[in-house]
DNA sequence: GCAAGGTC
């Protein structure tokens, strides 16, 4: 019986562990979380493996998800996976004007340093039925939550996803967590895409104009990045505007009274209720009145006494960090920052960059306390605490991810600025779970002459945190024994004069305080952004670390004032941060937002070019230069756009000239992602984007126009001057003659989109990121499918992907070579299938001419047009151009006839080695 | 050679 029972309960374990678990993907902001979240769900029995990035590992383990065992793989990101780019052609600082970058398509792309998690995040989805997103939950963790779905998506497309929400990575936290899952929040993403974007349009724009034409016109003072932030300049503008209150200030004088009482030793000051008085003659119509008092007594009128304490400090964040390293080690912010990171890595302490200052009750304080007792200096402290009890006083902010500041392992082996940091938080620490320091306070208040004097003394009772707190004052002040009714003569009464004071610069610690008051970048950005205008030149650091603008910084801003421009005020970063809230709650559309925002920048962007003469002023004015004259135009070259570009199918496609300014092509934006390009030099001296649209190929179709080199070019366009005005896309003896395929391109875009999948995300084309393997794109002249140079037309016609039939006697002549063309149907099965076109029936095909039976010109030889039907030089929309004979052409390297120069044997410059050449 | 936001 007993062994029957052990054969069915085997046998029932069998088949459970032959039904294949469920697996998901769970993906965490960072690794910490991944590791801790991992912990807390598996109970501590989760299995580590390494990820393809190193700092990212993999977390295996079961769990249960809507009542089913399942098997979770965790890993992790690092931050943003993806980043917005311009595409291709927008990133030389030359190739566009600036203006263009407000209207440039833009993508997400996978910087190089995030591939390898990118890689890990598509090999392990592979195996997996859904995904669960675990960053952190806020604005920022929302956007990269749904980039990790965009990457996942892209490899299984029928994916389910998941959003775990949770407030503290606590194990009943992320237990809660899992239990409840929900969708990601499209608005937090989608208003984090808005302030991306306009951060990348803004930034590049007026970066690249301010930099181009400010070292343009001061070539021999300004050779550096003159870069635009929407945090650096507001940054810069709390700088400037506390130097100018400064240098504007005019000192007033005031007057006020003094009494003073001696006995013994000690001199007790008493200052006057009234403060201070800017009028001489009334203060001295009060001093008057208390001098001749009689009998000059002072009269106590109440003597009070109540307990004062100091508080400990608060928790540490990275704000409080930043200040205190800046204010009492004066060391700047970012240093600071830089050595906590390293102390972090090092394990010494705790995550540096947190919002948190409480902590949590499940943080053991005390077993951090007694890792600090055995220290020579503050090892006594720590002992005290230990008998109190640690007792931290909590602030109110939590970022829901990490614990304050705080040192995890005991070292006396540190020196320099990293031992001055890590005192300072391990001081800190303990000072905010001690006590606080108690005292009594003594106020006195008398009068005499019906005027009311105050004093106040202090006895320290117990010091408390101030015995580790070395960063802290607090002083006691001794007060004579005073009682109320009694009197007593003062030993002097006294009218100072005094004078009002500028005020002090800007310390670091106050810069910081007033980008968080103004939501300028955040808790995690704030010294960056302040080390980036240092960097920059834009402010200087003085004696006793007071912040000055330099001379840079301070033309910019007196340059942006002087045209009225707020751009280095706090309001306008204020006012997107509103808009962006607004996304969040719904109750605006992120599309009207950017929008919107772009139109603002673009009408700001268009008074600082109008008007850069002004700020070239200002800027010499701080120079003592004087600007140069005729500057290089920054704003002068447009590139022109054609039409969206068949293949990608997202991008435009704009003219360029060679840059040895010998002829002209059409090339796609988002080179070398899409390398979709039109030469047209062989026959075409110069091309202009007209002004015209095609009808025919609807409203953002330019056509252009075009200035033949040969007249039996010209001649078979049946255009009766050099000069063409056509469409590109619908003119098929145009397209003949330039030999372009259109369609070969929009199939090459059908075929690499759905290989690829697409992002979510706006703007972004479907070839999605740049992780997507480009299709292989053709090197042939004008690129047509399968036409590998190697290969030839020829060839691929003779390998069966489409076959030939019969050949047509009536058909029309080739525009190159005058031959008549030979008639063929396509065999292959597709789209194109039965459908008949014309190729050159010389050997190989040197002519490469192609044309679609169903798009050929007809008559074959019309009569020439008349002018006045015609217009001259241009093609009526609708209305094809009709094919004309020509001479045999002849190759223009070694004369003879049947080829072209691209396919001469002479020819040692090939056209595809010259092609990327050009392109690069 | 551009931004700001994440994070080793």
């Amino acid at each position: 019986m007993v062994i029957f029972l052990q054969i069915c309960r085997n046998y029932c374990k069998l088949i459970k562990n032959n039904v294949p678990k469920m697996k998901y993907l769970n993906v965490a902001e960072k690794n910490d979380a991944a590791k801790t979240i991992s912990g807390f769900l598996s109970r501590g029995s989760s299995r580590r493996r390494d990820g393809l990035s190193v700092y990212n590992k993999i977390y295996e383990f079961n769990a249960a998800v809507n009542g089913r065992d399942v098997q979770m793989v965790m890993t992790s990101v690092s931050g943003h996976l993806l980043n917005y780019e311009f595409s291709g052609a927008y990133r030389n600082w030359r190739s566009c004007n600036p203006v263009q970058l407000f209207d440039a398509t833009v993508m997400k792309c996978c910087p190089e340093d995030s591939v390898k998690i990118r890689k890990t995040l598509e090999r392990e989805i592979r195996g997996c039925s859904a995904l669960i997103i675990w960053t952190d939950c806020d604005r920022e963790g929302e956007n990269i939550g749904i980039e990790i779905i965009d990457v996942c998506r892209n490899v299984k497309n029928n994916l389910t996803v998941y959003r775990a929400k949770f407030s503290e990575i606590t194990a009943a936290s992320v237990r809660r967590a899992l239990d409840n899952l929900v969708q990601p929040d499209q608005r937090q993403s989608q208003a984090v895409d808005v302030r991306s974007e306009l951060d990348l349009r803004i930034g590049a724009a007026f970066t690249r104009f301010q930099t181009l034409r400010l070292q343009s016109v001061f070539p021999t003072i300004i050779d550096s990045l003159v870069s635009y932030g929407s945090c650096q300049i507001p940054t810069l503008g709390f700088v400037v505007q506390r130097y100018k209150e400064a240098e504007n200030f005019v000192p007033q004088k005031f007057w006020k009274l003094k009494l003073t009482h001696t006995v013994g030793d000690l001199t007790v000051e008493f200052t006057w209720a009234r403060n201070r008085l800017f009028d001489k003659k009334c203060c001295e119509v009060f001093f008057m009145l208390v001098k001749q008092s009689p009998p000059l007594l002072a009269t106590v009128m109440s003597v009070t006494q109540k307990p004062k304490s100091k508080w400990r400090p608060q928790p540490m964040d990275t704000i409080e960090l930043e200040k205190l390293g800046s204010r009492k080690l004066k060391i700047s912010a970012k240093q600071t920052m830089t050595i906590a990171e390293k102390l972090y890595q090092q394990g010494f302490i705790s995550y540096p960059r947190t919002e948190t200052n409480m902590f949590s009750k499940e943080i053991n304080l005390r077993g951090l306390v007694e890792k600090q007792a055995e220290h020579p200096v503050w090892g006594n402290f720590a002992q005290r605490v230990l008998e109190w009890g640690p007792n931290p006083r909590n602030g109110k902010k939590s970022d829901q991810a990490h614990p304050p500041i705080h040192p995890t392992k005991f070292t006396t082996s540190l020196s320099g600025n990293e031992q001055k940091v890590y005192e300072l938080i391990v001081r800190h620490f303990l000072a905010c779970v001690s006590r606080d320091a108690l005292g009594s306070e003594t106020l006195v208040s008398v009068e005499i002459g019906g005027e009311e004097f105050n004093a106040s003394g202090l006895l320290i009772l117990e010091r408390n945190y101030l015995d580790v707190y070395i960063y802290d004052r607090w002083s006691a002040k001794e007060i004579h024994e005073y009682e109320r009714g009694t009197s007593f003569y003062p030993s002097t009464i006294d009218m100072p004069e005094g004078s009002t004071t500028a005020p002090q610069m800007l310390t670091e610690a106050d810069l910081i305080a007033l980008m968080e008051k103004h939501s300028i970048g955040t808790d995690a950005t704030h010294a960056e952004h302040i080390n980036t205008v240092k960097e920059r030149g834009y402010i200087g650091e003085v004696e006793n670390g007071y912040l000055v603008p330099g001379t840079l910084g301070m033309g910019l801003v007196e340059g942006y004032d002087a045209m009225s421009l707020t751009l280095a005020q706090p309001q306008l970063r204020a006012g997107l941060e509103a808009d962006l809230k607004a996304i969040c709650d719904g109750t605006k559309n992120p599309d009207v937002v950017l929008k919107d925002q772009i139109e603002k920048y673009r009408e700001v962007y268009k008074i600082i070019t109008e008007r850069a003469q002004i700020l070239d002023e200002k800027v010499g004015f701080r120079f003592n230069s004087t600007p140069q004259q005729n500057p290089q135009a920054v704003e002068s070259h447009m590139m022109e756009e054609v039409f969206r570009c068949p293949r990608c199918g997202t991008n435009k496609m704009v003219l360029k000239r060679k840059s040895t300014n010998n002829g002209v092509y059409i090339s796609c934006t988002d080179y070398p992602r899409c390398k979709s390009v039109f030469w047209l030099d062989d026959v075409i001296k110069d091309a202009k984007v007209s002004g015209q649209n095609c009808q025919r190929c609807g409203g953002e179709t330019k056509k252009i126009t075009m200035t033949f080199k040969q007249r039996d070019t010209w001649m078979f366009l049946n255009s009766d001057t050099p000069e063409y005005t056509s469409c590109l896309l619908c003119d098929s003896a145009l397209k003949s003659l330039l030999d372009i395929d259109i369609e070969a391109l929009r199939r090459q875009g059908g075929e690499s989109s759905n290989s690829q999948g697409s992002s979510s995300v706006r703007n972004v084309p479907s070839s999605g990121y740049n992780s997507a393997t480009n299709p292989s794109t053709s090197s042939s002249r004008n690129t047509r499918p399968g036409s590998d140079p190697s290969r030839g037309y020829d060839s691929q016609r003779r390998g069966g992907t489409s076959s030939a039939s019969s050949a047509s006697t009536t058909s029309p002549t080739c525009p190159k070579c005058s031959q008549q063309l030979k008639k063929l149907t396509v065999k292959k099965a597709g789209g194109n299938q039965g459908r008949e076109f014309y190729v050159c029936p010389t050997p190989e095909n040197p002519c490469r001419t192609f044309i679609w039976a169903d798009e050929m010109p007809a008559p074959a030889n019309p009569p020439p047009r008349s002018r006045a039907t015609n217009g001259r030089g241009g093609s009526d929309d609708g209305t094809e151009n009709p094919t004309r004979p020509r001479a045999k052409r002849k190759c223009a390297i070694c004369r003879r006839e049947g080829h072209t120069r691209t396919n001469c044997p002479q020819n040692i410059n090939p056209r595809t080695k010259r092609q990327k050449q050009e392109e690069t």
